[in-house]
DNA sequence: TCTGGGGTCCTAGGACCC
DNA sequence: TCTGGGGTCCTAGGACCC
């Protein structure tokens, strides 16, 4: 846990070693920064035909609007807001920026996503001051280079940064000393618990567990009755502020390893379709383009996989999975093409609509470990040599300059 | 009014093997 | 002549996160 602590250190210095830094309105703030006409208006970044909302600013916020929300309703209920399309390039280059700085302080970062971020500062303090000091610091620089604000929260466990930095926001930082853990957990609701969504909050409320005090003073054997032994356990631990997991350095899984750690696990694609369908040469047609979309990063990635899964949503949002393994990993479009079709068709639909399909690929392995077996007459050698040829075309000509024959209309 | 797209992890049942 | 136990892999579904 804790180092011993350093005589010309204070012990609130070691005790409260983790920072969770969290932009405010990542992707509204980033959207409005350069745009002084829209100061004062709210705004939501969003949109398109059966959108959600990814963020809105403030003013929006007031309106009711919040992130993951459809748009059709967060227009209703914000009718003056300004709808700005995503710039993920933009929001990227942002969030590298940012990562970088916390790279400065410490190279214990974990990044999140593209807008959150765990820091472990002890090794810090010496150089760079108390973690409160660490986290106006930081809140400062990144005001000052990137023209948006974020919240810290920092404590002695990351889920209790995580925690603090919620309490944190707006623009402001909130400190969680170890020995008030339990006092500002216990009154609070058990869905406020990192882990505890909608499903399981409303399990818990059943049961007539509604405060985070209540599971604490619950056995752990009738919460792991209720939501299963791992959760069970973990939700215990944490009413207890006990949490012992650690910062571990890397990237977000979301942007690629760039950084070392973990390799991502799989790899997909999805797409929602304009209008439901039930035609199975667009689905089919669909699960090309996904398919070509997720190799082709594959490709690139240096990796190949075993379990090729498609995922099926029906128009009344019931979705399913069906999956297949093969003997060895792959990462060639008409392979796994082939295996996603074979699956769809597995299904046996007739008339059903379709809202969205997706293909994933599970059970990644650097492609250097892969040992393909040479068949005679067997095809893939080809179609993998088709494949690279077109990976080598599309990096010169642009992505779309060569594109499965069947995707050309 | 409907409900994106990228992921991770857990559970549970059946197959299979020792 | 009763129904052993793991351990691992595969499949399907579900919850959760941003």
């Amino acid at each position: 846990m804790t180092p011993a602590t350093p005589p010309d250190t204070t012990p609130a210095t070691t005790a409260t070693p983790i920072l969770h830094v969290d932009m405010d309105a990542f992707y509204a703030s980033v959207a409005v920064r350069d745009r002084p006409d829209l100061l004062g208006v709210p705004v939501i970044v969003g949109g398109g035909y059966r959108g959600v909302v990814l963020s809105a600013n403030y003013l929006a916020r007031h309106a009711g609007v919040g992130s993951g929300m459809p748009m059709t309703r967060a227009r209703r209920l914000c009718p003056g807001a300004e709808v700005i399309s995503p710039d993920f390039d933009t929001f990227t280059t942002v969030s590298s920026s940012v990562m970088e700085n916390f790279r400065r302080i410490t190279p214990l970062v974990e990044v999140l996503s593209l807008d959150e971020a765990f820091l472990d500062v002890r090794g810090s303090t010496r150089r760079l001051g108390t973690p409160v000091e660490i986290a106006e610091r930081l809140r400062a620089t990144i005001h000052d280079e990137q023209g948006i604000t974020c919240s810290v929260g920092v404590a002695g466990s990351v889920t209790m940064a995580k925690m603090a930095s919620r309490w944190a926001k707006p623009d402001g930082v909130f400190v969680c000393a170890p020995s008030s853990v339990t006092t500002l957990l216990h009154p609070l609701d058990v869905g406020e618990l990192y882990g505890v969504g909608e499903k399981t909050s409303e399990l818990l409320h059943r049961l007539g567990l509604v405060t985070i005090g209540d599971i604490a003073h619950t056995p752990v054997r009738t919460l792991q009755r209720a939501v299963g032994d791992h959760l069970g356990r973990h939700l215990h631990d944490l009413a207890w502020g006990v949490d012992d997991r650690q910062v571990v350095a890397r990237n977000s899984s979301a942007f690629g390893a760039v950084m070392g750690g973990d390799p991502d696990k799989s790899m997909g694609a999805s797409e929602t379709f304009g209008h439901d369908t039930d035609d199975r040469a667009v689905i089919v047609r669909e699960l090309l383009r996904l398919t070509d979309r997720v190799t082709t990063r594959m490709r690139v990635a240096g990796v190949a996989g075993r379990t090729i899964t498609i995922t099926v949503r029906f128009a009344d949002f019931t979705t399913i999975t069906r999956s297949r393994t093969l003997g060895e990993a792959t990462d060639v479009t008409q392979e796994v093409f082939g295996e996603a079709v074979r699956s769809y068709d597995a299904l046996g639909l007739q008339r059903a609509r379709i809202r969205l399909v997706g293909v994933r690929l599970e059970g990644l392995v650097p492609r250097e470990l892969v040992h393909r077996q040479l068949i005679l007459g067997q095809r893939e050698h080809g179609w993998s040599e088709a494949d690279r040829a077109a990976d080598r075309i599309g990096r010169r000509f642009g992505r779309d300059a060569v594109r499965p024959a069947s995707l050309l209309t």
